[in-house]
DNA sequence: TTGTATGCGTTATCAT
DNA sequence: ATGATAACGCATACAA
């Protein structure tokens, strides 16, 4: 090993082999061309003795590819979108591929500077769970040939490959184990819709499961603001007593985790007891949510696995597959908890302290 | 605009303008060398008009300088490194730099690969939130002249930037809150602490404070594995007998979030009340920790800051700052809940259904 | 089969 | 003040 400021280039290789930087760059790119096996040793010795590693940067500027995947999330404090990054993190470094990071801040209008930031790195694709409010820069790199994953989120006249969770599967498990347990007046509570498909589709499969189950089951859909805590508080008042009024009891099918906390709250204050005074089900399990009350149950998603096929597909792209746009769906599946068992008494206590 | 189907170069753009390139590169870069009026309005026209932006892959291969900062998570799953990574993505972007995330996925001995791979790309700093399992990557890229921000962690023989929350702080303060508000008995439960430098000073911590005040508190720690919650559980009754035999309550600080879930766990089998039966602080504020059982009491840190903080730290480097190596402490703020106040009775109403 | 020369898009060192 | 040119580290068309 040789100790050098700055590090070995094809050139030094080539010289410490005694041949030329063509020869080198074709040993390591070219394998199958045939050299001749004497020179093929010498080269491998040099690369090894020298701890020979190529630079990135002069190989992306010289193929225009960059063994760099992009990822933009459109807020990385969601743990959904953790919990996909970790996924895919794994395979893309599995397959050599390096990640880039490009957080939204759910500030959707910097989703163009974020993929035009990333573009000028050439990164070789992107794994987008954004908003798609730019259309533009997006089917710019699309026809730049710059494959595209789209996860949890499909954006307007983008027909790429899309991997998110069967949210009518979801949806419809929640809702129908609810049922079976006794609630008969469901709520959904969803983050501001802005366009979001998945939260688009959520609300249209549990419409479709109410409809189809007009003469047990009555809902309805409310949209919760980070800082409008009082509409879900009435919201859920409105509810019970409709709930109160069929003598049934209501429950609420949370729209993701975010939204889980904010009925958890509403629910807290209003003093009832989950499980027994409402029930509940939120989509995505967290780690809290066994602990939270007496328990919250929830739709539990295959996150790591979504990261996983997002990823795959992305190589699968970039080493050139062709294949027709994939849509993969995963099933959800179901945890009970008390949440959503009618009789469990877990009232919530909490108690805040100036 | 034109549209071109490959990205314009400053070729194009001294073309456009009628100048050399070397004059396009000197109105981008050196704004100071004097240049006459009328060509640098040309160049600007050209610039504005074919919408040039540079390569930042070419720059990196020219100057050695990318543009890019590497960010290495011990674990991208801790909700603690994704809010630093959050305040430092911020800066960042401000500061003109993109990220590039490794993730160990608490593999430590991949921390070595990772620096490597980051360095290939000529990251021009790095951030780091890891265990130091590999002082020799890191020696060497410090003696390389590429700045280093440790991020909670500090490593052995690294004399670098260093920012965190101030844990002697936070430990005395959660501890004087619980002798406040009236437990004695102390345990300090940690994950296991592997030579992690908070790890080890928050236990130092504890044991200083119960060594200030041996005559009213005594204390013990634990070391918490995921796969033995048995040894928890049975710490937990050993303290409570404690308590008992000297008439006082038991309470826990919790070393981070994931072992406050943890003990949450333990109390819940163990069927103890929250707050009544033993008190609780935890390290970290988690969104969910107002909800789990009466509240969970903690010590929030600033995170945001802290990723904020190291962020800057590593951009004034790379801007040529020669100070000495930093250490920023950031003191931790109390969250009182009911975990942490005898006679709340909040009882964790954990049920499990298979 | 191997070497030479050129170019990827910049910046920097020379001249002019 | 500006332009020609080399160099960054690599891959490849072409020549040998």
């Amino acid at each position: 090993m040789i100790k050098s400021p700055t590090r070995n280039t094809i050139a030094d290789v080539a010289r410490h082999a005694g041949v030329s930087k063509a020869t080198v760059s074709r040993f390591l790119n070219h394998r199958e061309t045939m050299l001749s096996p004497e020179i093929a040793k010498r080269v491998e010795a040099a690369v090894t003795e020298l701890g020979y590693k190529p630079s990135p940067m002069a190989q992306a500027l010289k193929r225009g590819r960059s063994r760099l995947i992009g990822l933009v999330v459109a807020d990385i404090t969601n743990p959904y979108s953790v919990a996909v990054l970790r996924g895919a993190e794994q395979i893309c470094r599995e397959a050599g591929y390096l990640l880039m990071l490009f957080n939204l801040g759910n500030e959707g209008e910097r989703e163009s500077a974020g993929i035009q930031a990333l573009s000028s790195y050439k990164v070789e694709g992107f794994i987008l769970n954004t908003m798609g409010q730019d259309a533009g820069a997006l089917l710019e790199t699309a026809r730049q040939g710059r494959p595209i994953v789209l996860v949890d989120r499909r954006h307007q006249g983008l027909d790429v490959d899309f991997v998110s969770l069967d949210n009518w599967q979801a949806v419809f498990l929640g809702a129908q184990h609810l049922l079976d347990a006794g609630y008969e007046e469901l709520l959904l509570v969803s983050e501001p819709i802005g366009g979001v498909s998945s939260r688009i589709e959520r609300v249209q499969a549990f419409k479709d499961f109410v409809a189809q189950h007009d003469a047990m089951v009555s809902g309805a859909c409310v949209e919760s603001q980070a800082h409008e805590q009082a509409v879900l508080v009435e919201a859920l008042q409105t509810l019970r007593a409709r709930a109160q009024a069929r003598s049934t009891t209501p429950a609420i099918i949370a729209n993701n985790a975010v939204v889980t906390l904010r009925v958890v709250a509403a629910v807290a204050q209003l003093g009832w007891r989950l499980g027994t005074d409402i029930g509940l089900v939120g989509i995505d399990d967290t780690e809290w949510a066994p602990y939270v009350g007496p328990g919250i149950s929830t739709i539990s998603q295959p996150t790591d696995k979504l990261g996983r096929m997002a990823a795959q597909c992305l190589v699968q792209r970039i080493a050139g597959s062709n294949v027709a746009p994939r849509k993969a769906l995963l099933p959800g599946s179901l945890i009970v908890r008390g949440s959503s068992c009618i009789g469990v008494g877990g009232v919530l206590n909490v108690i805040r302290i100036k």
